[in-house]
DNA sequence: TGAAATAGTTTCATTATTGAACTATATGGC
DNA sequence: GCCATATAGTTCAATAATGAAACTATTTCA
């Protein structure tokens, strides 16, 4: 590795975990007492999947199954979410928002947005088109490379 | 907010934690018993910092001063890290590194290291610039707006 | 000198996570 | 049709990260 790649990578490391950090920070505030910060991406992620698993949640979110029954028990407790069982296949369980889930979701989705707006009057709207499109490429990349057995 | 702005924010939230859930997976994967994420981050930052004390370390990384308190003893417990009291201020407490935390720390980083590399093959040098620079002002906004009282 | 500020720790509760063992269900080869 | 294997999800025990509030020790300053 040459030492150009070492410093992007330092100074990537540096920038990834200011920003991650910061965001978490303040998404932790905001979002009060209805959704942790980890709750909020699962809830999120739900609400844009149709026949939601388990098993996709752990994939996308690249954690063990068991870790998504935790997070699922306690926003099914919470009344956030609810379980429906696949009567054809029934070892598929289904994950979707209750009507107080999805308030409570459109209210934190709110939230966010207004945490994340502001930042976005200091750039140039191509900037920002650029800038997205290659983080998404990055993603993309590890999505393809990625992977979890379990 | 237009909606531009929301469907920024849609993209930058998805591909956001797609990707720090992926490296955060690799990095568990990869710096094995030795180092958490979060440790590896600590174990970084005050490689990083001479005369690091931990309320520096709950600034810089936005928690608490309890949690740094927590993730320290686990450190210095593990024989990585050492405190210091400083002698002219006897409140302050320096951190820093064992031989042997620098030993691991070394190694980790190299880990570091050869997971991202790859993925900057996919890249022109002019945009790896540009996207680095671009979230290095974002974070700087975020450094500059941010702050937390503890 | 005494009150307020600062640095850090302790304690307790909660959440997120892993890994291994487990249950229930489905599938496919023979 | 039946059994071995695969798949989906859960349970359980342990560990880590975190916040909040109460606390100790030290310094500063009016």
């Amino acid at each position: 590795m040459n030492d150009k790649a070492k410093q992007w990578i330092d100074r990537y490391l540096d920038v990834y975990q200011l920003v991650t950090r910061r965001i978490s920070a303040e998404m932790r505030e905001h979002l009060g007492e209805d959704l942790t910060n980890d709750q909020f991406q699962v809830v999120r992620l739900i609400n844009s999947m149709p026949q939601c698993t388990s098993s996709q949640l752990a994939d996308t979110l690249a954690v063990g199954k068991s870790s998504i029954t935790a997070i699922v028990n306690r926003l099914v407790d919470a009344g956030i979410l609810y379980r429906t069982r696949d009567e054809a296949d029934r070892r598929q369980v289904y994950l979707a928002l209750t009507d107080y889930g999805t308030s409570i979701f459109e209210s934190a989705q709110e939230q966010v947005r207004n945490i994340i707006s502001p930042y976005l009057k200091h750039f140039e709207e191509k900037d920002i088109e650029m800038f997205i499109s290659m983080f998404e490429k990055l993603g993309q990349l590890m999505q393809e490379s990625g992977g979890r057995k379990n």
